[in-house]
DNA sequence: TCCTCATGTATATACATGAGGATTA
DNA sequence: AATCCTCATGTATATACATGAGGG
């Protein structure tokens, strides 16, 4: 995988493509379109497992087109005009340095405050009570992902090759109702699934 | 100009503004489009003395503008189609870690290698001469941006005020042809002008 | 209502450009 | 005439906050 992801960015740079390139270029190519950062966070295997699977297969038929192409420059012109929309977003807040850092001592404490201890911590910085609750769910994926993309590449693969057995195997550390408020080092548990990939053909 | 920088990001945000937003509309009203990274420098005070007072000028004219609209969103919507332009552009380069240690380590022995200098370096970490030099150019770039806007706002103001004798004082510090291969810690240098702002207006 | 997961938009950072000026050849 | 520099500012890439579908 992490070859595959060098040779993918190493003939996309040789193509001439950016990163926004190759995600229109996908999307011209199968119908589903990808932004610059996805493309980025691939290249950077910051993605779970699956999800590199996932985008492995188009990424794969991209490179097999573009190179039997004679402008291969063609693959990535936008198809159609942006299409201004009414603005309904959320307006993005800017945490400063210290609410991160803060936010940052809560999660090593706990990883998956309460709704209580999220409305708390909200009022103690000041900010909107989602803001805080969304930044654990961020916080959370991202280590979710270092946890399992970096190390854990040998160990998910051996899982799933044992792992016929669904079932017996699903309530091992998940779902714990009496959620300890001060975990010694559990930021991260194992995924859940690593068994029930389509076809990850590595 | 912190202060003029806080209350232009805020008045940004509660508009509904995005940073290329803004960029858009100046373009928009004065004729001069910028880009979303230049707003985000100057919110962020990450340009020269100068730069942050001549673009003051145009911001100031666009907050005034903004409040007194109805419909402050029109004046970001893009004026023209992208124009897809031919690919002449270098391709980025991007250093990895270690490189990018190793010419920081080169930047404090010598912020100003020469022609020689450049090219050795650029052998032995096995990049193109110009990338080489081009980081030496940007690194120093952005030094003088933070010795200059962060710490001497106070000095460049005192001496913009005295500095009235222009010629004798243009023979300072630049312009060493001796320059030192190893300055003790030279890294940065005072501003040749400050003294021809045409109207700084602070 | 909260979570996970894939993935997006908004913002920040790193490499690149080009105009204008000085220096070396 | 070639080259390097500075300065303002850009494009390409990386990171932080946000969304929405699906599940309990």
């Amino acid at each position: 995988m992490r070859q595959f992801a060098r040779r993918l960015k190493q003939l996309r740079v040789t193509m001439g493509f950016t990163q926004s390139d190759l995600g229109i270029a996908l999307g011209n190519l199968s119908g589903k379109l990808f932004s610059q950062t996805t493309i980025c966070r691939f290249e950077a295997m910051q993605l779970s497992y699956r999800n590199m699977c996932d985008l492995k297969e188009v990424l794969e038929q991209w490179m097999v087109a573009v190179q039997m192409m004679d402008d291969p420059q063609d693959m990535c012109r936008p198809a159609e005009p942006p299409k201004v929309e009414v603005r309904t977003r959320k307006r993005r807040t800017n945490l400063d340095g210290a609410s991160r850092t803060t936010l940052e001592h809560y999660f090593v404490m706990c990883p998956r405050p309460s709704a209580n201890e999220i409305t708390n911590i909200a009022k103690r910085l000041n900010l909107q009570r989602d803001v805080v609750r969304i930044w654990f769910c961020n916080r959370r994926q991202k280590g979710r992902r270092e946890n399992t993309v970096v190390e854990d590449r040998f160990r998910m693969e051996q899982m799933h090759l044992e792992a016929a057995t669904p079932g017996s195997s699903s309530a091992l550390e998940q779902n714990d109702p009496s959620r300890p408020t001060i975990p010694n080092n559990p930021a991260l548990y194992v995924h859940p699934e690593a068994q029930s990939h389509p076809k990850p053909k590595m």
